[in-house]
DNA sequence: ACGATATAGTTGATGATGTCAACTATATCG
DNA sequence: CGATATAGTTGACATCATCAACTATATCGT
């Protein structure tokens, strides 16, 4: 209740905080000669090309009435010009003209500007860090993460120490385990990546635009030959209920059959229901479970196997 | 410079985005009798207790001219009482009236509503991940980093995983280090955290206001009764020049003498030219370097010790 | 103490913005 | 074909934004 009230709280102070800097970038474009709506216009119109004055209301979130004066100023001012619509003659088609085009990248211009301002005092990580938060924010708050590319794809440097912090917190959050977890696999990735090369083993992140959505590892079973071990894997909450689990799965196992292995096996915990619903989907079946403390918890573990 | 670009255009399209998320939000101000601008002005009223006319003009960045109206509006409207000010009889003192209190506290709840709107289709992950990148950005916005308080702390739950990600990434940008580096790491704080209590250790992590700023730890050297090893240092590079490094070391400095050990050693590599300033500093003298090829690069290894 | 200078607030003027409602012309659909 | 919806225009009016001029008070250096 607390949480919910503070969380509130901070994105107000966000948006206060947002509301004054997007008022310092606009604050620059009151050395042209238009106005703020004028310049938005404008650039609503160079971004597409052509476009009708209702299209610009609804999307600039200006009335009606307001659009159709701004846009008469500024056809007196021989920026835009305004035909009537082919298809249909309510609508009229509002253009650039070749001054409107001009106009139109100066005012980019000037924003760019304003935009690098931003940028200008922060270092290549501050840069780096300020857009990734800018880019979460935005799918987080677009509410339709569904849509954009799912990539499967190696890991890079970095993203080990990343898959160790995000599950450490995670499993953390959901099931209370405590920092011998995180020892653990920290461990167990350390491994992964020193590991030879022959028998084969791979990772996979799935990528999200950028963002890390989930992962899986498959290595060879310690002494067994011919035996492939899937581990590690984790989907993020944010991305669960997806099939990104399932995607991950199967790529594993498609990877282990071609690399020549004959079985598979993996060990999870009875607590992580839905991963349990991924690997019976595979075709995983449970061969035994085992009763364990660790990570602070007490936990049923299993070992489920899966014939290539 | 192309990066550059799209570094721009990315700033550019997260303005766009977020001006049209203020507006939603704002949008539901319109339910009241108040403007927008009278909103803001009874909310940064409501929220100083009391204040005067050239202050709101500041902090909203509005025009004095259009406070002053305003404010006689709201008076009109039973809102707001002024004074003149006690001791600088040119400022008046601007207070909310009882009803004006209401109404802010009115406004308030709609406008928790509001962002409450915004946090209510994520789930507490996503709240979470919202919320630290709102807090980054406008730490990395608000361009003054120094002030603020900077705590040394023990490491939470996932910083372990943080840290490796954070080395990794630094020194792989920095100086080229590859995966293998990664790896190193790893282990050595999955080590860490699997140590026996008792020779002591110790990790810091340097807290900025939630954001890792730094870390080291200590741990007994190897083989090497009554001798600690100071290990992991690292200063994230948004926060160099402030003496953190320094402040790191001297904790796990005082941290190895009062544990009870006699010596300290540590490893590092020549081309680490300002953490070499900080052993240096904190007394840390060169005992041999050695050469090596790890981490994809050449290097010089260095051995520094200090007695206690 | 005094004058130059700065600051807080008010007032007037003017153009732009925001909002409603009324109106025309065209499209769509049963 | 008529009911209904949509695109755009126009009028009316209150508020917003901006500039400049003005008064009253404070501050600072000399």
């Amino acid at each position: 209740m607390n949480d919910q009230t503070n969380d509130v709280a901070a994105v107000r102070r966000f948006n206060r905080f947002y509301t004054r800097i997007i008022g310092l970038l606009e604050d620059g474009m009151h050395r042209t000669r238009f106005t703020l709506s004028e310049a938005r216009v404008l650039h609503e119109i160079g971004k597409r090309g052509a476009t009708s004055g209702s299209e610009l209301a609804s999307e600039l979130g200006m009335d009606r009435a307001q659009v159709s004066r701004l846009l008469m100023r500024l056809v007196g001012q021989d920026q835009v010009y305004i035909t009537p619509g082919n298809d249909d003659r309510r609508r009229s088609r509002v253009c650039l003209t070749a001054e409107g085009e001009e106009t139109y990248a100066h005012l980019s211009l000037m924003s760019d500007e304003a935009a690098s301002g931003l940028l200008e005092p922060l270092d290549r990580s501050g840069r780096h860090r300020l857009l990734q938060a800018m880019k979460l924010i935005m799918r987080l708050l677009s509410g339709s993460p569904e849509k954009g590319p799912l990539a499967l794809r190696p890991h890079r440097i970095g993203e080990l120490g990343w898959l160790t912090h995000r599950q450490a917190v995670l499993y953390n959050q959901e099931y209370g385990w405590n920092s011998e977890f995180e020892a653990l696999i920290a461990r167990i990735y350390a491994d992964y990546e020193t590991a030879p090369a022959d028998p084969p083993r791979s990772l996979w992140v799935a990528d999200f635009d950028g963002e890390i959505a989930g992962s899986v590892f498959v290595v060879p079973a310690a002494g067994e030959e011919g035996t492939a071990q899937l581990r590690m894997l984790y989907v993020e909450p944010g991305f669960r209920g997806k099939g990104i689990g399932a995607m991950l799965v199967d790529q594993a196992v498609v990877f282990a059959r071609n690399a020549g292995y004959r079985h598979m096996i993996l060990w999870t915990q009875d607590c992580l229901v839905s991963a349990r619903r991924i690997y019976q989907g595979a075709g995983f079946v449970l061969a035994h479970e085992e009763k364990h403390h660790s990570f602070g918890a007490d936990l049923n573990g299993q070992y489920w196997t899966l014939e290539l």
